[in-house]
DNA sequence: GCCGTTTTCGGCCCGACTGTTTTCAGTCG
């Protein structure tokens, strides 16, 4: 059982026991395991009870569930909870609105055992009288019904990259000398993909069997000699092909997408006297093979240059591609520092020592602290005294950790109305502030737009956090006007955000791509929350990838003083 | 269920907002 499998499971036991309405301190104790080991380096499983307990916030019971996870792969303490209620119930507790005594609720009196359930006692006018229900939730619910189907089937970029990863591994234990290779939306970086698609070049069929035995397989979809497809535990479904070498290439790039992108280079090979398949490039008129082995070939053979999967989303780069005018996108390695996260200050994980010696083995020259602001009190945000002693503690660091600068600076929440969480007088002492909205997400267009305008129009605002302050699969964009808030950090010299968290890329592809050409500057942070979440800025990268950035648009590829003469506060003439 | 130079019990970040109420329960982060 891989750390994220075994994750999930206390999640749910922790999910589980709060619809019980158990109490509420064991609940946190699973839930805050259940994060501690989705992103534990070591391979959870591998460990003994006294390394388990070694980890912070594993005990003895909690370290025995591991165990009994590890070894039998399932754990009585989980299936015993799921007799009380079914798994399907679960997902409600994703629904926005929807929580655990409401899930009980719904339950105990209606019987509600799904989101379907849900959707149907909800549309025949059922929850509106319930106890604490009124036409307004019912309303809200439906809403929240009908914002989730939209992604149902999805997943969030990182946990397919993981899902894939742990696939290929496996099957690389049957076949060592396979090559595997995963493409699809997966391969083009989107910030959620459907499903997986592993490519596996000069395998035998023995590989389709091996695939059908993996632990995770819940339902065999198909399984042929070139093609199967399973569908594994949490709802991915994964599609493997077998592809001769000399198809290598043209298989890549017919399996990578997008569709549109191939339509439009298929199209191309059709002007020229060519088919493409995913066998290869073939003249029509004696069917001889042009190319296949490799999408350099291909990508020539049509007068193109080769084009990153990133930028394969018929968005202009077909075009460029034939012009010689692609972009240079950025990479991980351009990127020097990290301009947000925080600290045990407020809702972090790990202390301003530890983060900034995380930092330094990364190999980042330089970081900002940027602890939260007072209005989130369940944060412990800071008030202008602790943001100011705070950062004097930041800069005392200053020279302990050799290559590594600390900027002192703050995550200040945007109000209600617009106006900043803490003083003029206080944000001007620090070395870079960081706005984001962290309440009231549901104003309505006109007053959003104007909130967010008026904290940019705070002359120490230097970078808007989570600009849009989506979270994939489970909330929509904040509803404003982008083209006006652009043009006004366009005006004032603020950086927009590309945040790392997995659940936000918030700026989006499309939205940073919009950015630059405005020629807007941009900054990629994980916004970590602890020590192992620094490394999380490559999901940055990925999204500014799609988005056609190159290393110049993005201000903390820069040398310290570089990107500090960047900021807005340090930008008045 | 975890944790502990206040250690084997008794703590455990908690305020804002919404929709339902007539003083509050539930959700969010």
């Amino acid at each position: 059982m891989d750390n994220r499998a075994l994750s999930q499971v206390l999640g749910e036991i922790a999910d589980l026991l709060e619809i019980r309405g158990d109490n509420a301190f064991k609940i946190r104790a699973y839930r805050t395991a259940a994060e501690t080991l989705a992103t534990w380096p070591q391979a959870v499983a591998q460990l003994n009870e006294p390394q388990l307990r070694s980890i912070p916030g594993i005990g003895k019971d909690l370290a025995a569930r591991v165990r009994e996870l590890a070894e039998t792969g399932t754990c009585a303490y989980h299936k015993e909870l799921l007799e009380q209620f079914p798994p399907t119930i679960l997902d409600l507790l994703r629904l926005q609105g929807v929580g655990p005594k409401t899930v009980a609720m719904l339950h105990a009196t209606l019987n509600v055992k799904s989101i379907d359930d849900l959707a149907a006692a909800a549309k025949a006018g059922k929850l509106k009288g319930l106890k604490g229900m009124g036409a307004k939730k019912e309303a809200q619910i439906l809403a929240s019904i009908e914002e989730r189907a939209k992604d149902s089937g999805r997943h969030l970029l990182s946990d397919t990259a993981a899902t894939a990863a742990s696939l290929v591994d496996f099957l690389h234990v049957h076949d060592r000398d396979v090559e595997l290779i995963p493409v699809g939306s997966l391969r083009r970086g989107r910030d959620t993909c459907g499903d997986i698609d592993i490519l596996a070049v000069g395998g035998q069929p023995g590989l389709m069997d091996a695939l059908i035995s993996h632990p995770h397989v819940e339902r065999v979809l198909g399984q042929g000699d070139t093609k199967s497809s399973v569908l594994l535990r949490g709802g991915y479904q994964a599609d493997l092909r077998l592809v001769p070498p000399e198809s290598r290439g043209a298989a890549m790039q017919y399996f990578t997408g997008s569709k549109a992108h191939n339509i439009n280079v298929r199209d191309r090979a059709v002007q020229l006297g060519f088919k493409l398949n995913e066998y290869g490039l073939f003249r029509v008129d004696d069917d001889s093979r042009v190319a296949g082995e490799t999408e350099e070939g291909i990508y020539r053979a049509l007068g193109m240059d080769w084009i990153e999967p990133e930028l394969r989303e018929n968005r202009g780069e077909v075009e460029a591609a034939r012009a010689g005018t692609l972009p240079k996108v950025i990479t991980l390695a351009d990127l020097r520092g990290d301009l947000h996260m925080h600290t045990t200050e407020t809702d972090g994980k790990d202390d301003l020592e530890a983060m900034a010696q995380a930092a330094q083995r990364l190999g980042r020259e330089y970081i900002a602290i940027t602890d939260h602001s007072q209005a989130l009190a369940m944060a412990n945000g800071l008030d202008e005294k602790r943001a100011v002693a705070h950062a004097a503690r930041v800069r005392a660091l200053n020279g302990r950790f050799a290559n590594l600068t600390l900027l002192a600076g703050i995550e200040c929440d945007i109000l209600s109305d617009g106006r900043l969480d803490l003083s003029d007088d206080c944000l001007a002492q620090l070395d870079i502030v960081v706005a984001s909205i962290h309440s009231n997400f549901s104003q309505e267009s006109p007053q959003m737009t104007d909130r967010i305008l008026r904290a940019i129009e705070n002359p120490w605002v230097d970078v808007l956090g989570h600009p849009t302050g989506r979270r994939l699969l489970q909330r929509d964009p904040l509803k404003f006007d982008m083209s006006a808030v652009m043009d006004s950090v366009s005006r004032h010299g603020v950086t927009l955000e590309i945040n790392c968290q997995v659940e936000r890329l918030d700026l989006n592809d499309s939205h940073a791509r919009a950015a630059r050409e405005r020629g807007i500057p941009l900054v990629i942070s994980t916004d970590a929350h602890s020590v192992n979440a620094l490394s999380r800025l490559q999901w940055g990268v990925q999204v500014a990838r799609r988005a056609w950035v190159q290393a110049g648009d993005v201000i903390n590829t820069r040398p310290i003083d570089e990107m500090r003469a960047r900021l807005r506060r340090n930008r008045r003439a």
